[in-house]
DNA sequence: GAAGATATGTTAAAATTTTACATAGAAGTC
DNA sequence: GACTTCTATGTAAAATTTTAACATATCTTC
């Protein structure tokens, strides 16, 4: 019982990199702070995770920081990230093919992912060196020229990979959402290239939290009549809703 | 003032590893606790020390610590590695466009290449991520099937990528080493991805600790002959460099 | 040299962690 | 089955650390 939790604890470490002992209460309501206070002592000795004012870190969240722009920008938005990635988790069958992007929102996706047997494409490095970790699922990274904020790549080489393969789903994440503008993101060859896999996807699934609505970036890669599900958090708008919902999108 | 005693803080943490601000205070009898305490929350903002009750701790010494595989392969003959990649370094001129593959000595080459206007190919996701913190430097990763032991992708698809790309040097490593058997390593794929390299590339520098001599791996991906430059360590055998230099390559 | 910005010091308030003791349950022993 | 012992857990006060707020000093820049 003890030696369970330690390992739950453990695990939600590594999937967020930090939590506060408070977090840590919400998700072990039956047991005392004092209890998980003991449960991180052992853990810190052990060596897997570091102790910090508040609650506790990661040993392996603290490797990839390293002061960089993409580390910071991890950090915004956490937790209905880490809602939405599970969601995504969530819909993901074995044996499939998919598509996913080089988000943060689809690092988390990448996390939370299950170990089945399935083919994930991506243009995120970090998102590849996180699947990279499970045994069963086969990676394959899209290549080209590196984008340093979002360590994600893009280039119109890319289109070599898609012409002899085949995904059922793409899961994307957009940085900024209107109706008239659609999902869009900051970078031209990201938007080539999501575009691209737009129209090789069977189904589209995009993963966006509320507080990218109402933004506008300066490419837009794909259209709200053009997903299949939408998938948010509790902040979004009714009436945006209704207008997915009209248009035979899920909105989960 | 403000500015060398950050400096100074990091650079103790960085050789102790952990200090409490007890210590901090012994270092510096001049400032208060609070002012030392202003320091480390900038340290800590900028990414370089984690705050611990207590004190602080650098984030070098926690990313010794691990137990993921790749982590470990990086421990082995790390010094030797370090001194072949600066030695490699050293060697690259501005302005130039090369190839570097993705082993952990091409690792250590990433950390210590200097951020000159230079745009580097690679296959390595980790080589990538840590190429893509310079700010002048350009990166492209040749995309592909991640292998998951080392963080290198490998592709039949990556000849796309060559067609139109030139680059005047390829800095590889490998894995094993004879003189009849040449350069070699463990997969397929990626032995058929450095050849192709290598048939692109102006010249050749391959990057060898000497503990990687006499051993055989499946796939040969270079003989001897194919290279210009050998960058090695000093435990490198006498007769081999003999061998080496008959054939005009400079060994260093 | 005055106004504003930056750096530092001092102290009280807030928050977190530790300690110490109490209780409950599991495991073994006779 | 009752007893002891050990481990896990809970509670609350005590100790420590951190933060916040304000005061002072130093440095800039015009």
């Amino acid at each position: 019982m003890k030696r369970e939790r330690i390992e739950e604890i453990a695990d939600l470490l590594d999937k967020r990199g930090k939590l506060t002992l408070e977090q840590l209460d919400d998700f072990f309501p039956d047991v005392s702070q004092m209890t998980l206070r003991r449960d991180l002592f052992q853990l810190e000795q052990q060596g897997r995770i570091i102790r910090v004012r508040g609650g506790a870190m990661s040993v392996k969240e603290v490797q990839k920081v390293s002061g960089e722009p993409y580390a910071k920008k991890q950090a915004i938005h956490t937790d209905e990230k880490i809602k939405i990635a599970q969601k995504a988790a969530s819909l993901i069958e074995e044996n499939s093919s998919l598509f996913v992007d080089g988000g943060t929102t689809a690092m988390y996706l990448a996390k939370e992912m299950p170990d089945l047997n399935i083919h994930v494409f991506t243009n995120g490095l970090a998102v590849a060196i996180e699947l990279a970790q499970k045994k069963n699922l086969n990676v394959t990274v899209i290549g080209g020229q590196v984008l340093k904020d979002n360590l994600s790549t893009a280039s119109p080489v890319a289109r070599a990979y898609f012409d002899n393969t085949n995904f059922e789903l793409a899961v994307m994440s957009a940085s900024a959402f209107t109706p008239e503008n659609g999902f869009s993101c900051g970078s031209q060859i990201e938007a080539d290239l999501l575009k691209m896999v737009r129209s090789k996807a069977k189904a589209m699934y995009m993963m966006l939290d509320s507080s990218k609505i109402g933004k506008i970036m300066p490419y837009t890669f794909a259209h709200l009549e053009d997903i299949d599900v939408l998938i948010t958090d509790e902040n979004f708008p009714a009436e945006l809703k209704e207008l997915f919902t009209q248009q035979n999108i899920v909105v989960m």
